[in-house]
DNA sequence: CTTTATCCATCAGTTTATGTGATGGAGATA
DNA sequence: TATCTCCATCACATAAACTGATGGATAAAG
């Protein structure tokens, strides 16, 4: 015994506010009304406080004995919500989810996940790190985050994936810039002149990965949102996740650049987490939810070959 | 045992946590590693949660047990708090302090003492019920507060009071109030002609109690401050802690009446709480601390005779 | 004014939980 | 390999917690 205040000598105290004599709180723990009496003294002698006013038949709280009360309640049912959240950990639940994905992923589709999540699993705390290019990725290794939602580059050992889905994407322009206006097909070479706009790491960790760079001439931007505004105002070409610059498009401030050997593609995001801690419970079901709504939401969905 | 989760199991739980090993958390607690071991054992089986990974040669918290020892840190944090308040109650402070203040009662004096009582008694919880009228001694009567300060009218059997200090008041009028420009000095029969300005029981227990009507021509408020807004637009006279007017006399815009019989008086405060609850630690300081402004401060004190 | 029922405190004795100390296996460190 | 320290396990000891009987006190019923 470390400390002579328990957890049971408060559930007593409890039991007894509650039913309003010693014995009936016995008789509702199923214990016989001494041991009420043991217990009720004993928690006296610990705090050094008088919590009942025996003077009549019925004990009745004193001051003290409230404000105690009040207390006491608090951490009890800390104690029970600790339980509670045992259970849901042994049910396979994590405590919490955390993930880390692709600025390139549709927000919206995972908002709506996420409710869907939060619905089934209403105590659970969620943490979601958006981050552009290796930034997901840094967030899985050094365990800030748990699940991740990106494109994962060749085989990594320590890391377990998955394929989840295609985003479609496209190389696109401001329709007031001269490749708009350029009679396709746009061969490569007509690209390679023209100003590139470019995601780079914030991090500086990935500046190893520089794929699909074909210009010379290279605007770099620390993330998606600050790119498209320089799309936007014709500074230059790029590829983007079609859900993201389609109503640009359909708008008319964007012209998707109809490329002679690549007019479309698709980046694949896969299902990243550290091959130690597997998702669990509330992950695959996020997972799960996400993969149906890709495919079943067609504007999210991988580029139809045309 | 009521339920086999205990305090102990998380007590040791943290030892264990914050010590790194399960042997030194034993040698921290004055326990055999024997029985840390079967502690956590006892709390792992409970849970139903794996807390430890034991594999190597130390054992490593795992998720859960990551996720318990937070919830656990509450807990005991909490039973700790739980012991710090027996003890201030044992140390005879109150768990908490309700006053009841006259509306009268020179506020920023209050306030003061307060603020010390705050410094003195830092986790005691305040509570200030500011009421006219009746209303200080109804807040006693109903136990949502333990000391009042108010006029106490006749001795009553079931409170206990004891003087605190006088409060100067005064008859005022607005400055272009024909009161205010009648030769001085003024007579009892020139006051009941005049509108007085009156409070009311916001509750209208204190029906019975309307001493100090003059006039036959009155008007009522329920609170001190609207009354000063009327009694500043020049609506009636009324009396008035000299407090809360001085400074409109100094500025010009109310008059001090100079009665013939009675040109200002004082008004009694009482500390009053009910005999079976006396003040204790915090709330006698509280008294003393009042009582020694009160009679240093010029300002708030009684009026002197002239 | 009894009688009866129910309240609580106390105590000796039992049951149960918790802690002890010895032992053995396993990973570090030298 | 020798040695240290780690942890789990066991039989045993110790200390809580609980039981059931008793008696005093209060409140309601006869």
């Amino acid at each position: 015994m470390l400390d002579r205040l328990t957890l049971d000598q408060l559930r007593t105290l409890i039991a007894v506010a509650d039913t309003g004599s010693f014995s009936a709180a016995g008789r509702s723990l199923r214990r016989v009304q001494s041991a009420v009496s043991q217990a009720i003294q004993g928690l006296e002698s610990t705090l050094g406080v008088l919590l009942f006013d025996r003077s009549g038949k019925i004990p009745v709280l004193t001051d003290a004995g409230r404000s105690i009360l009040d207390h006491a309640r608090k951490l009890v049912s800390g104690a029970e919500a600790l339980r509670a959240k045992a259970e849901s950990i042994a049910a396979d639940v994590e405590p919490e989810l955390s993930l880390a994905v692709d600025a390139m992923f549709p927000n919206p589709l995972l908002m709506q996940s996420l409710k869907v999540l939060a619905g089934e699993f209403p105590d659970l705390p969620v943490t979601v790190f958006t981050e552009g290019l290796g930034g997901a990725e840094q967030r899985i290794r050094d365990n800030t985050a748990r699940l991740g939602l990106y494109s994962l580059r060749p085989q990594q050992d320590d890391l377990a994936s998955e394929f989840l889905a295609d985003i479609a994407m496209a190389p696109v322009v401001a329709s007031d810039h001269p490749l708009a206006k350029a009679k396709p097909p746009i061969t490569r070479a007509m690209l390679e002149d023209q100003v590139q706009l470019v995601l780079t790491d914030r991090t500086q960790i990935t500046a190893r990965f520089s794929g699909g760079v074909i210009s010379r001439r290279v605007w770099r931007f620390a993330d998606l949102g600050t790119r498209l505004e320089y799309l936007l105002a014709g500074f230059g070409w790029c590829n983007m996740p079609l859900h993201l610059v389609e109503p640009h498009i359909e708008s008319g401030r964007l012209t998707r650049l109809a490329l002679a050997e690549n007019p479309g593609w698709n980046l694949p995001i896969h299902v990243v987490h550290d091959r130690n801690r597997p998702p669990q419970r509330a992950g695959r079901m996020l997972i799960e939810d996400l993969r149906v709504r890709l495919t079943t939401c067609p504007k999210h969905g991988p580029v139809k070959p045309r």
